[in-house]
DNA sequence: TTCATTTCTTAATATAGATTAACAGCCAGT
DNA sequence: ACTGGCTGTTAATCTATATTAAGAAATGAA
């Protein structure tokens, strides 16, 4: 099962059999139900999750109660609170399970470890950062940028496959807008073709 | 002057002074006026801009002609178009010069060498990548969560001493809104106190 | 200084998307 | 088979912000 996490770091570094049983032996494995809350604002998050099985995604709830969705998870994905993770404060962000999963639990502490016994892994975790670096600020753009419509059609190419097994308020919450006006919009879309 | 980024550097990893020279000698200094666009959409930009004098910004620029802010680079910041630099793509962003500036120059492929050579560096450069990351995070959801009012206030606290230096329509491409919107929500902002 | 350009303000009008509310469909649990 | 609670739809109304336009103020080059 943790074969998924060697293939995923294969991708960006080539790891030699001793260090992958390293790595192999600083993770622990932990299964949560549907629903379960796992971090909370307020909690020391400091660790990350990599996903084995399932679906998780991370939020916040501003004034009114209404949940801006920040990053879904699924298999072969991380997902922290990565500002308590790097900064040791902490957190600010929720992080709840969609759907039963199962992930590995990285510690900052034996991250920080294994950086020096691996630094294979530290280039991975940059190159990881650096991707979700580069997928963030074209968010951030994209919010200025396009119209909902806009940011729902790339949703759809980005991730084809999650947009089917999940309910729809989750996908509106994502793009930033109410699942009133997502629901109307896509059979405007509809209408169009 | 490239003192500052030895300082900059400084404050994540503690360098030797043979390190020390190594990094000095890989950065070449260059100036720009005003005005300079020194990235533009299409180019082939693998590098890094260390700021020592003036101010840039990064930007896109959409469908209707509008211009998005992504960043202000003011002396001890780092700009780039993180996209072409880290995947050796075309370059997607717009990087100008707001004021007379002198920037140190950093080629990807020195960087890798760099690395190799100074694995600190490796370090540092993950380290500054995470807090890009988590300011960005932010900003989408803050881009999500709050009013152009309340993101506006974030903005000075955050960048007090840029707002004061900078043509206010560039604030407003920052934090999201049209001028005439930033004009007019910043008098009622007076009014209220 | 002067002229031209850029920036800022104000105001009228327009619109994307939010809010509220009512209802229908769909499960999961009893 | 029923119930209660999620989820999605539709429609009316509302609001934050955009657009357009025009003039005023500031800036900068000649």
């Amino acid at each position: 099962m943790k074969n998924l996490l060697l293939q995923n770091i294969s991708k960006h570094v080539t790891l030699t059999p001793a260090e992958e049983d390293i790595i192999f032996n600083t993770f622990s494995t932990v299964s949560f139900k549907a629903k379960t809350i796992v971090i909370k604002p307020g909690d020391e998050a400091h660790f990350t999750y990599f996903v084995l099985k399932g679906i998780l995604r991370s939020y916040t709830i501003d004034d009114n109660g209404t949940i801006h969705i920040l990053s879904f998870a699924v298999p072969g994905w991380w997902v922290a609170d990565m500002y308590s993770y790097l900064t040791g404060k902490p957190a600010i962000l929720y992080v709840d399970v969609m759907e039963d999963c199962e992930v590995l639990i990285l510690q900052k502490c034996d991250a920080e470890r294994l950086f020096n016994e691996v630094p294979k892994l530290e280039r991975f975790f940059r190159i990881l950062t650096e991707n979700n670096l580069i997928a963030n600020q074209q968010r951030v753009l994209d919010k200025m940028a396009l119209t909902a419509e806009e940011r729902y059609e790339k949703f759809l190419q980005k991730y084809p496959d999650i947009v089917n097994c999940l309910p729809q308020k989750y996908i509106a919450s994502f793009i930033g807008v109410t699942p009133e006006f997502f629901s109307k919009m896509k059979s405007n879309l509809l209408r169009k073709k």
